[in-house]
DNA sequence: GTCAATCTTGACAAAAATGTCAAGATTAAA
DNA sequence: TTTAATCTTGACATTTTTGTCAAGATTGAC
């Protein structure tokens, strides 16, 4: 169970951008690549996920760049992890792995998906719940934030 | 985001070792292997790893196999978890991502690195309060038992 | 209009995860 | 003791993920 690398860099890109969107604009390619540590065409792969999905507005030419489509307060960090890492859990899960029981141990009852289930709601219950902004401030306020659920995630 | 191939099959083999606890003994690698659907090589190497672990023990020739190496109530699957892929944020993050920023943004505050540790501790509070047993029962039985988290699990 | 800076796209290379194979070691039954 | 069944290990092949590259398209400044 690991974040893949497009997750990682992918909220990193939006985090930087978020910052940008209220001081100034947008940020370029290469701005991104120099302070990430990561090469131009990479970034550039990454960001076209990120526009694709609606997120990020670009601009060519002399002074492009890349925006946020929205104000972060918009953008849901559930739907963003889904565009860069797909569900945790996915429906195809039970046919790649019925094994060769004819009554496949999954479609009725099966407690790997249970399991599976269990923590995908876990962890919607995090990402559902927050946005861009709130990644914005210092850490600490985040983790503050958000560690005593009962206040702003509802059931 | 995802489950690893290793952490799928290997709370599968767990599941499945872990009924035959109560009933009989053990299970074979070619009886695992044709229940599951899984070649029987790909069995051993990651019942294998189960064993490393310390969740089961094997015996050989004509009359061996692999058994639970305790009950199933005494089998974390949090363990299992981080035994069959490792934790998800781990401290060596901010190695691998410092940028080229010399003020590493992470080791100070990091916001991604706020993010993954909210989503760790949501999941670690789901997989730490199970144990293997609870995963014995019908799917249904699990979900109502842990989607309420408010009576067993400890903040 | 020319130039330099930007983003865009598809193809390719490298690395990591996953699955397969072959040879061997151990044990119990016949 | 022989045999057949089991687990054990390391090497290798395949697939997926990740990262790189080259060629092109667009835009603003001069």
């Amino acid at each position: 169970m690991k974040f893949s690398a497009q997750e990682e860099y992918g909220i990193r890109f939006l985090i930087s951008l978020g910052k940008a969107y209220y001081s100034g604009k947008g940020k370029t390619i290469p701005e991104i690549s120099k302070s990430e540590g990561i090469s131009q065409h990479n970034v550039a792969k990454l960001l076209r996920v990120l526009r694709l999905g609606g997120f990020l507005e670009s601009e060519r030419g002399h002074t492009g760049g890349y925006t946020l489509s929205r104000p972060p307060e918009e953008i849901n960090i559930g739907d963003v992890m889904r565009t860069l890492g797909g569900k945790l859990f996915d429906e195809e899960f039970c046919k790649h792995h019925s094994g060769n029981n004819s009554f496949c141990a999954h479609s009725i009852d099966c407690s790997t998906r249970g399991l599976w289930m269990l923590i995908q709601n876990a962890v919607d219950n995090v990402i559902n719940n927050l946005t861009l902004r709130d990644l914005l401030g210092p850490e600490k306020q985040l983790v503050k934030k958000k560690t005593n659920p009962a206040k702003s995630i509802a059931l």
